[in-house]
DNA sequence: ATGACGGTGTGGCACCGA
């Protein structure tokens, strides 16, 4: 079973490159049975539901006007859709969670797309203080219910020095402060496991590459993109990979998708 | 220090991302 995320910074200006991947990767790899998608920018009313089901994909969306928005494509039916706000007074389309059944049982699976925060002293930075402090509450009940879990998305921390180009100069900025990090380790502290760490990865692994500055020819990038496993599924967890070639396309989104492998029971 | 690129909105630019 492979599963994959990818913040496509807008869905309708994206869709083209979303089925593209989805296809290359069916022809040359292997299906992916599930992928979760942020920043989809656009109400539900927009959502391609029509081109997504001629594709043979399943989709469950959580829009909103011009920001944010996530989902959720599967080639099996998505159950149990929520689509949640854990953070008080706001209604952000954030977080989409959804089971999906697997040969070793039912997979909860939840599309993320966690505050970018600005800057460390900032009122965004404060909300994402905040909401991340709403969203490990949400999952600590959501891993209750459901055991078997994979977090999946744009989460906007870099968690190790491994994960920046340059750590050391970017050590106080977003997505790197020693705040943000700390956020990063309550996850793991839930129960729940970075599977892209647990396979020997190269040196300058990253999803996320600025527009500008040639950043992508340089890999001058991050990696805040990540793939999180509850307990029970790390022991099927087989492969933990970057899709660095849709980045290289043109038009891009200034993410690239990654994608988790799930053998045997999972 | 700033802005650079690319997306959205009801625009003539501003705001946002990371």
């Amino acid at each position: 079973m492979r599963l994959a995320t990818w913040n496509v910074n807008s869905l309708a200006a994206r869709l083209p490159h979303v089925l593209d991947w989805l296809a290359q990767q069916q022809q040359h790899a292997a299906p992916i049975d599930v992928l979760a998608l942020q920043e989809l920018k656009m109400v539900q009313e927009k959502f391609p539901f029509a081109a997504l089901h001629a594709a043979g994909l399943h989709a469950a969306c959580f829009g909103q006007k011009a920001y944010n928005g996530v989902a959720l494509l599967a080639r099996q039916p998505l159950r149990e859709v929520h689509r949640p706000t854990p953070c008080a007074g706001d209604e952000s389309a954030r977080l989409i969670a959804a089971t999906v059944d697997a040969p070793g049982g039912p997979l909860r699976i939840v599309s993320a797309y966690f505050v970018n925060g600005q800057a460390p002293g900032s009122e965004k930075y404060a909300y994402k203080m905040r909401w991340l402090e709403a969203l490990h509450e949400w999952l600590r009940a959501e891993l209750a219910q459901h055991p078997r879990l994979i977090l999946m998305g744009d989460l906007n921390i870099a968690p190790e020095d491994a994960d920046s180009h340059d750590p050391a100069r970017l050590a106080d900025t977003i997505c790197h402060s020693p705040q943000e990090k700390a956020h990063f380790a309550r996850l793991l502290a839930l129960g729940m496991t970075d599977a892209f760490r647990l396979f020997a990865q190269a040196a300058g692994s990253f999803t996320w590459w600025d527009y500008r500055q040639a950043a992508f020819r340089r890999n001058l990038g991050l990696r805040i993109d990540h793939i999180l496993a509850s307990a029970p599924l790390v022991p099927c967890i087989s492969a933990c990979t970057i899709d660095r070639t849709p980045r290289s396309w043109p038009r891009p989104s200034d993410h690239a998708p990654m994608l988790v492998e799930l053998a045997g029971t999972g």
